[in-house]
Formats: C-alpha cells, structure tokens, sequence
DNA sequence: TGTACATCAGTGAACGCGCGTTCACTGATGTAC
DNA sequence: TGTACATCAGTGAACGCGCGTTCACTGATGTAC
C-alpha cells in the first residue's frame, strides 16, 4: 500500500525512530525537538511540518518504541522456542536478560516510561495504556495452557519493575544477580513446563 | 541532640520535605529550584545557602522520601500485624493498595522515580541504589522464617512494577483488578501463613 | 539596661542558556503547455 | 524537449519563556561592652 515512501515520509519515520529512541534514553522530558531533529539529519525549524506538537511526537514515538521493542522480542523468543524451550521460559529469559537490562534505548519502553505516564498530557497517557495493555497481553499468550491469565499482569509486573531495579542497581554484580534470582523464581512460579 | 532546631535548619528541612513530594508527583525533572523554594514560603535566591546545586538537593531530597514512605508503610503494616495478619501479607496488602496507588506524592519513591536513576548524576544515582536495597531489605525481613531469601528482591519488583502499571492504567476498574490480581498471587505465591 | 556592631537568613534583580514554537525564505522537485 | 510556474520539504533566524545559578543588598537576630 506503501511501495515508495515520499522524501517526507521518509523523513518524518526517520524523526520518529530517533524520537523512538531518545525517549527511551533520556525520559520524555529529557530530549528537545532540536536534539531529535539533529539527530535524524535535519533542522529544527521543520519539525512543524511533521508534526502539530512535541506532544504528538511522542505518541508516535511511544508507539513505534513499542512496536519496534515487540518485534525484538518476538524474535529472540522464536529463536528459542526453535530450540525447545517453553514460550513462557523464553520470553523470561530474553526480557531480564543481562543485554535487555544494558540496553534501555532498544528495549521495552514500558520498563523505561511508564513511572513517567502519570505526568504526560492525556493523548500520552493514552499511547501508554495501550503499550502497557499490549505487553500484559504479550506475557498472556505465552503462560502455559490452562494457567490463570490473571497471572498475566502480575508477570508483567515483575518484569517491568526487576529490569528497572537492575538497571537502578548499575552495571556490577548485585544487578546480575537480580535478574537471575528474578528468572529462576519465575521460571518455577509459572513455567509448568520443562526446559 | 538537637533539641532546638536553627531558623536555618528548619527552612532547609522543609526545602527537603517539599522537593521529597515534588520529585514524586514530577519527576527529578519536574519541578525547579524556584518552584519549591515557592512552595517552600521562601524565595528563589536564597535555595543556594541551603545547598551547593540541585542534584544536591535530590539527594536529601530522594533519602527523605524513602524515610518518609518507610515510616508510613512501617506505621501501616504494624496495625495490621497486630489485628493478626502476617507482615508479609500486611506489607502486601499495603504496598499495592488503591490509596498508594492514588498517592504519588506521598508513596514509595522507588516505584516512581527507579525508572530515571540511570540518567541522572552519580551522586543521585547512588541515593537511588539505596533506596532500592532498603526497599529490598524491608521486603525479606517480611518473608516467612524459612522463605528463600533471594524471593525478596522479586517480590520487590513485582510490587514497584504492579504499582506502576496500575498508576499509568489510570483511576479505572483495570487498576483495580490488576492490584488485586497482584495482591493475590502474591499472597499464594509467598505467603505460606495463614491471612 | 542600652548602645554599636557583627552575623546571618532571606530577598529580588540579573546572568547566560536552552527550550517549544513561528515564520519568511530557499532551493529542489514536479507539472503544464 | 524546453520553458515557466506551482508545489513542496527543509532552513535558520527570531519570539517569549522558564530554567539553574549568582550576587549585591536588606532587615532581623545575636553578641560585646
């Protein structure tokens, strides 16, 4: 439907894979419009013909961070689960893995924003829910056949909240020990299955 | 040992306990030095007598949010040990309750500022890593005698993730449930007394 | 007890700077005939 | 195919504003004699 992007669209997807990134780095409030725009190639004074706002720029940003980060992580749990391991196990190890936790501005944004949505203007919040709902609903479809689904949110909780203990820790050993106390108690929590 | 509080000392204290619920409520980039001298019944010139800059003041300002919201939790779990319920369970039942979810400014400065440690300076950064393993300690020494020690620091970040998801889900019924679903899997998954 | 002075906490104007946003303009691309 | 014009994406200077920080000053409090 899309075979050549226009040069503006191409530009304005290259502003928001920028933007994508950068609000995963920095916070929502920790990047200016210039900075982004510099940083996709271009001036800040063109900015205005992408997009009505700053505002809007991280809708779009927050979606796409969202998008891009799934994509990942799908395919890291494909990659396992050709190998034999449990959807469950899988997704566990990819999403507290040590790399994960490095890696704040290509990993999940719900882990990096979401003590932020609470402070954004209502069209962000509204970009947030749905990145938080999507990521319940992600850990749902690989529980175990049978599991309570309930366990979906809560599994989603301690994902979220041991990646951001472990980034808050910093790079040493106390983090790495963190996750895979993390993973383990999980693994024999909701992964009924073997490795 | 210091009976008398200064003039001086009592402005610097309230400086601190007003920048403790601003972090909270907006972020460590929320709110400016003007803003909570402000809201402090000072004025602006006179922030730089009290402290050398304002990263030093998030970190008298983020150890005195975490006291605070300790004791409160502390106060909280107490009252209802002593109607019977186990600390863990207490400190459950507290952590992810509706109000603390509604409580930004006044709740765990972990849940709503982890999230930005790592862009922020050393020294703060060095605040917030205390703040996570006192979270951390406070967390085991509610364990069951005999509970693996090592679940302290999951259940840590199940309880900062699940209060976090629901804050950015908004005030709806979908808060609600995910608290409650959290409470009570966490209920099953690690208290082993009974309610 | 009273006067003179030093200390101190807080005031408010000012600084340089970077922010989000606007806008007149430029230069390249596309279209009409 | 070539010329004339319209459209379009991006440029860069400028705007008003609020930030963190500095500093000369004020008025109150404390101290010396």
């Amino acid at each position: 439907m899309d075979p050549i992007p226009s040069r503006k669209a191409q530009s304005h997807d290259r502003i928001v894979e920028t933007a994508a990134r950068a609000i995963r780095r920095a916070g929502c409030q920790g990047v200016g419009v210039a900075d982004i725009m510099k940083e996709a190639g271009l001036t800040h004074g063109g900015f205005y013909a992408h997009f009505p706002s700053r505002d809007a720029l991280l809708v779009e940003a927050l979606d796409r961070a969202g998008r891009d980060s799934a994509e990942r992580m799908d395919s890291h749990v494909a990659q396992r689960v050709a190998k034999g391991q449990s959807p469950l196990r899988a997704l566990i190890t990819s999403y507290l893995s040590d790399e994960h936790a490095h890696n704040i501005e290509g990993g999940c944004p719900v882990a990096a924003l979401t003590a932020e949505m609470p402070r954004q203007v209502p069209e962000v919040q509204a970009a947030g829910r749905e990145r938080v709902l999507r990521l319940i609903e992600r850990v749902r479809l690989c529980l175990p056949a049978g599991a309570d689904p309930q366990h979906a949110p809560v599994m989603a909780s301690t994902l979220i909240g041991a990646l951001q203990l472990a980034r808050a820790l910093g790079p040493g050993a106390q983090a790495k020990a963190l996750l895979k106390s993390t993973r383990d108690t999980l693994f024999a929590q909701f992964d009924t299955t073997s490795a």
